[in-house]
DNA sequence: TAATTTAATTCGTAGTGCGAACTGTTGTCA
DNA sequence: TGACAACAGTTCGCACTACGAATTAAATTA
């Protein structure tokens, strides 16, 4: 019992760094670093204020500047700043940005279904329904 | 059924981060990155060369250098003058190395087996016997 | 109005990761 | 054997990531 216990760890962590990998070379494909895209895609629902962005992020607030700094230097973000409150600003995407998030989040997916899509029916229902679970259960974090 | 797979690829992605996170924290604890303790946890089961670790570890073997250089310097790890090839050198844990490594390893499997083992058992089997088959199939990468 | 809290930025520091250029060492083959 | 390609690691310069402490300005509260 211990000895699968082991091995379900080290597999769930192989499982992270393979989703990792392929999220590194798409977004590498697109010009961007890992962190630029996931963020363009956690953008891509619409504009949010930088506090938030570094929750959603687990991030920082310093390290979300720079990490915005260079996205907008790209031209692919844009802050606005905020009507009713004159500190925070909205981070939003420009349409550049939105294509770049649209065609990492797609070339992601399909990467990642075509990995699941081997599995039996079944099994992958099972599978995916057992993740669910486990981020519904870690989600407050 | 496009939906569907939208929504299963977000979960992998989602697990991946959840997954990195608990790594990253259990390193800190420790003083380390994730990277030099997904190193260290490499080496537990003995001494391996830079150019095989690079593979492993998928980095650079100009990457790799200053990550050993690192944690050589916290005197964790140490490099030995291979016998056979006087070019290479193989890259052993001390005996403060294998400690850590051992111990980031339980407690990264612990905090990842207690997030599963919430599954119902039949549930846990078929998630567990899922991702094992993905790494399988994307194993050759 | 004064004091506190909040949103974001700046600055300094340590670490990551790449590719190109380089130093030795090993192997090859003419 | 002697030139030369292939290989193991390192060095260097660069851009990026991430943190925490200190700062500025706006909003809230006392």
């Amino acid at each position: 019992m211990a000895d699968q216990e082991i091995e379900t760890a080290d597999a769930l962590v192989q499982l992270a760094h393979l989703v990792q990998r392929v999220f590194a070379e798409v977004s590498r494909d697109h010009g961007l670093t890992p962190q630029q895209a996931q963020m363009l895609c956690r953008l891509h629902p619409g504009p949010v204020r930088m506090a938030e962005l570094s929750r959603a992020l687990h991030l920082e607030k310093s390290s979300l500047t720079g990490l915005v700094d260079r996205v907008e230097a790209r031209g692919l973000v844009s802050r606005r700043r905020d009507a009713g409150d004159r500190r925070a600003c909205q981070v939003e995407l420009t349409a550049d940005g939105a294509l770049a998030a649209g065609a990492c989040h797609m070339e992601v997916s399909a990467r990642l279904e075509a990995l699941v899509d081997e599995l039996p029916t079944g099994r992958r229902a099972t599978l995916l329904s057992g993740v669910s679970e486990i981020l519904r259960r870690a989600g407050g974090d």
